[in-house]
RNA sequence: GCGAGGGUGGCGGAAUGGCAGACGCGCUAGAUUUAGGAUCUAGUGCCUUCGGGCGUGGGGGUUCGAAUCCCCCCUCUCGCACCA
């Protein structure tokens, strides 16, 4: 063992040791529960970032730590290796996206390799595989069969940059989630999978996570999936067949309904106001809003405008008639794209109804209060009860909602429904790089789906032009095929999957990724879901996470897993941030992980990462914080390596029958509080910061212990830092493995136990209590642990510090709380 | 606007009703060294008349005792955003 701490020799060692002794490699029923653990697989970019070390560094620990505790830990590793970047490498670098793809993951797996992390390499999976994508396509097949997957015209959103759609899920605010370009609105053929189908599941769902699943994600899913409970109500048209059908979730304020509101883009906008005189006012206004933003026009804040269409609706409860507007704040994407106007209690509404002089009718009044419809100037919507509304007045706002709901179900005026905010999932990309939909559209079979022995569906990975739209639409050899049914020419789909297929059941195929007749192996899915705890970062929060809740509850109702929740415990782990900003190419202030590995080692961008925050909090980058990790192992390295002769010898396995000196003693003490706290820290918490501090702690107080050379002292050293290295394993593993050699451990410490505490050497047997008056600290006393309350109080009121702070004053009470403190209030 | 999470030394952070600032960075002084951005030792919240006082975004409250619980306000980050 050299004197220096050769950081190189030593990863690039044990790195291959691991490799060579299979260590993390997982076969078969292994000793011990299972324990699933994953991290969001990467897109294979090219390069590893440091969100990805923080990311698959944290699961590492847990990981090596779940190991340690006699778990069979399933720790795999793939890539997420469809998509477009590697469609714009193509085009910029003349680059194949196949290569660049290969390329990349041969690069980006040495990086992973480097870190030490704890993958069984032999289930790495890449999704533009084959061998997987078959398998999309399957489970598409499955999709079509049960009607979750349909093809339909729609309006889409189209990014000019991704020269494709996106799902609703992938525009954030108007723009595209990748490119922050405006979206723009195509109608087009797509496919869909009827994840809306699934939308009350996957909401009461949510509540079985709680607990074990961030908040913060659980009510991102909530409000993504927007469940609004309520009563479609319908509005004949004064002088026409037609009748306007409205959603709202108040239809106990219908008698207050003063008029109707649709939609620009509302087929009937028009068509009302054909022949009256407005017809040429709402064409010019349907026209200029088809011309303006979407996202900005229905933005909130915006000014509300709108036209008279010229024809009347009927409220249906009072009779009367109503006028029938067009206007910007309606949205036709949501309900039936009609609302009925209530001003008296909606305040979008109220604001509409002001500006254009329109009745507003007060129907709910508040507790007490008495609402004026002539000087309102905010609508009132919280409950109340209902007035001017017939026979339903004098009820409370939920038995008058309860009893509208039943007279308008009884009379066919309305019907009770559910209404969601979460559309189907749009999965066609007009893209390359992807996997193949497996669908024919034959002239005389229509729409046919490949059948499942042609499977897969390969992708051609001929040297294309790209650039410009998908080669699969111009490349004969593709798109030509003969209809399965009918043997006459077809055409093939040639658009390929939204990558977040790939990535909705990629977990499930980890647990037996050469499986070739199926997409899994029943008994290895038996065996390993749910995933046990998944790691990866906020911002799939809504995508992903939502996706594959989606499609487990897929796959069970195919019968094909046995559960509908993927991911037990769920950790969303912060990002990492330099000089106050996001660490990101556009800001330039990356910091490369591969030349952090080069200057300081694994271990000490494994130990900085996990000490300078706890994992869900923001990471503050900090290199004069990293050489202080370094400092610390360097400082580990040489205290074995110095004393060296006094740590070979008996391990603490082998129970020590003689006396321990004081100094030994205490430092005992200090060993099994750390085993307790670091434990603790890591199974309660995750909170890895403070595991590290308390091993640093231990350092210390291994450096300043004396050995005096005793069996004693050397048996208590002996033990503080075997334990010490083992506490230290999950964190800084390759240094740990190289000390542990040197103290004369037999076997890896991948498979050591992890170390059990004594508590009765943990116990402290006298304790410091705190000496307060009037809450004040005024002084410290040790009394034994043992002691009773009227021991410590009588001690504390004795104590001559307290007895000068007390004086001549009256003691009105004594707070004793064993243990910690003795508050006296004068 | 609604929802979630934050605000503690010069910095990252620790303490979840009981000693505020563990641990680390940085800084100061000293030792050692040819030298050091290496190592070791000591110190390091602010004020102080050296008794002590003050201090966890601000204000109020509960409590013997509050960074921690409750109410109001300010501020930052993220998500949703005219959803009927």
């Amino acid at each position: 063992m050299s004197d220096r701490y050769d950081f190189h020799a030593i990863e690039a060692k044990w790195q291959r040791i691991w490799q060579e002794q299979g260590a993390f490699v997982v076969s078969g029923e292994g000793r011990g529960p299972k324990f699933y653990l994953l991290e969001m697989y990467p897109y294979p970019s090219g390069r590893i970032h440091m969100g990805h070390v923080r990311n698959y560094t944290i699961g590492d620990v847990v990981a090596r730590y779940k190991a340690m505790k006699g778990y069979q830990v399933l720790h795999p590793m793939g890539w997420d290796a469809f998509g477009l970047p590697a469609e714009n490498a193509a085009l910029a670098r003349g680059v194949h996206p196949a290569r660049w793809t290969q390329e990349n993951i041969g690069f980006m797996r040495q990086q992973l390799r480097r870190l030490g992390f704890s993958y069984d390499w032999t289930r790495e999976i890449a999704t533009c595989e084959p061998d997987y994508y078959r398998w999309n396509q399957w489970i598409f097949l499955q999709m079509y069969r049960r009607e979750i997957a349909y093809r339909r015209k729609t309006r889409l959103h189209w990014c000019p940059d991704c020269k494709t759609t996106l799902a609703n899920e992938q525009v954030e605010g108007g723009l595209c989630w990748r490119h922050g370009t405006q979206v723009e609105e195509k109608e087009m053929d797509a496919w869909f999978l009827r994840i809306t189908d699934y939308a009350e599941e996957l909401l009461a769902g949510l509540d079985t996570l709680a607990g074990t699943w961030p908040e913060r994600v659980l009510t991102m899913q909530r409000n993504w999936i927007g469940k609004s409970v309520g009563v479609e109500i319908v509005f004949p048209i004064v002088g026409d067949t037609e009748r306007l059908s409205a959603f709202t979730t108040r239809h106990d304020t219908v008698y207050g309904a003063t008029f109707m509101v649709l939609a620009p883009e509302h087929p009937l906008a028009r068509r009302l106001a054909a022949g009256t005189p407005q017809e040429e006012e709402v064409r010019r206004f349907c026209e200029e809003m088809s011309r303006q933003d979407k996202y900005q026009r229905t933005a909130e804040g915006q000014e509300k405008t709108g036209v008279f269409s010229g024809r009347h609706a009927v409220n249906p409860m009072t009779g009367k008639e109503i006028p029938i507007w067009i206007a910007n704040f309606v949205l036709m994407e949501y309900g039936t794209g009609v609302i009925q106007a209530v001003p008296a209690h909606d305040q979008r509404d109220l604001e509409f109804a002001r500006k254009y002089d329109l009745p507003v009718r007060v129907v709910v009044q508040p507790p007490g209060g008495s609402l004026d419809e002539a000087t309102l100037e905010e609508a009132y919507v919280d409950e109340g009860v209902n007035t001017h509304s017939g026979s339903f007045d004098g009820m409370p706002t939920p038995r008058a909602k309860e009893a509208i709901a039943d007279f308008m179900e009884e009379r066919g005026i309305g019907r009770r429904k559910t209404q969601y905010r979460l559309r189907d999932w749009g999965i066609s990309r007009q893209r390359y790089w992807g996997t193949p939909i497996p669908i024919l559209y034959c002239k005389a079979c229509g729409t046919v789906p490949v059948p499942e022995e042609d499977l897969p569906v390969i992708l051609p990975t001929e040297e294309f032009e790209f650039g410009g739209p998908s080669p699969l639409t111009t490349y004969a050899p593709f798109y030509r095929a003969d209809c399965p049914a009918c043997g006459k020419e077809a055409r093939r789909e040639t658009d390929t999957m939204d990558t977040f297929f790939d990535s909705s059941w990629y977990f499930c195929r980890f647990t037996s990724p050469k499986e070739s007749r199926a997409p899994f192996e029943a008994s290895a899915i038996q065996r390993w879901m749910p995933v046990d705890h998944y790691i990866g970062g906020i911002e799939h929060a809504v995508l992903h996470l939502l996706y594959s809740r989606f499609f487990s509850m897929v796959l069970r109702d195919l019968g094909l897993i046995p559960q509908a929740e993927p991911f037990h415990e769920l950790l969303t782990q912060g990002m990492v941030i330099k000089d106050g900003l996001k660490m990101s190419k556009s800001h330039g202030n990356v910091v490369d992980p591969d030349d952090m590995v080069k200057k300081f080692g694994a271990d000490t961008v494994r130990l900085f990462i996990l000490f300078a925050s706890p994992p869900e909090r923001e990471l503050e980058w900090n290199e004069a914080g990293v050489e202080g990790s370094h400092r610390f192992l360097n400082r580990l390295w040489r205290l074995v390596h110095q004393r060296r002769e006094a740590l070979q010898g008996d391990t603490p396995a082998a129970p020590f029958a003689g006396d321990f000196s004081p100094a030994a003693g205490e430092l005992r003490k200090r060993t099994h509080q750390t085993i307790r706290r670091v434990t603790d820290d890591i199974e309660q918490r995750l909170h890895f910061n403070t595991a590290i501090a308390a091993t640093m702690e231990l350092t210390n107080a291994v450096s300043a212990f004396e050995d005096d050379g005793s069996p004693g002292s050397r048996w208590a050293l002996r033990e503080a830092v075997h334990h010490l290295v083992l506490l230290l394993s999950p964190f800084a593993p390759h240094l740990a493995e190289e000390v542990w050699e040197v103290l004369g451990g037999q076997k890896s410490l991948v498979s050591c136990p992890w170390p059990e505490y004594d508590a009765e050497v943990a116990a402290e047997e006298t304790l410091t209590i705190v000496l307060q008056v009037n809450g004040k600290v005024r002084g410290r006393i040790q009394v034994a642990a043992t002691a009773e309350a009227d021991q410590i109080r009588s001690l504390a009121l004795g104590d001559e510090r307290i007895k000068g702070w007390i004086g001549e004053k009256e003691i009105r009470r004594v707070v004793v709380v064993p243990g910690k403190l003795v508050n006296v209030v004068v």
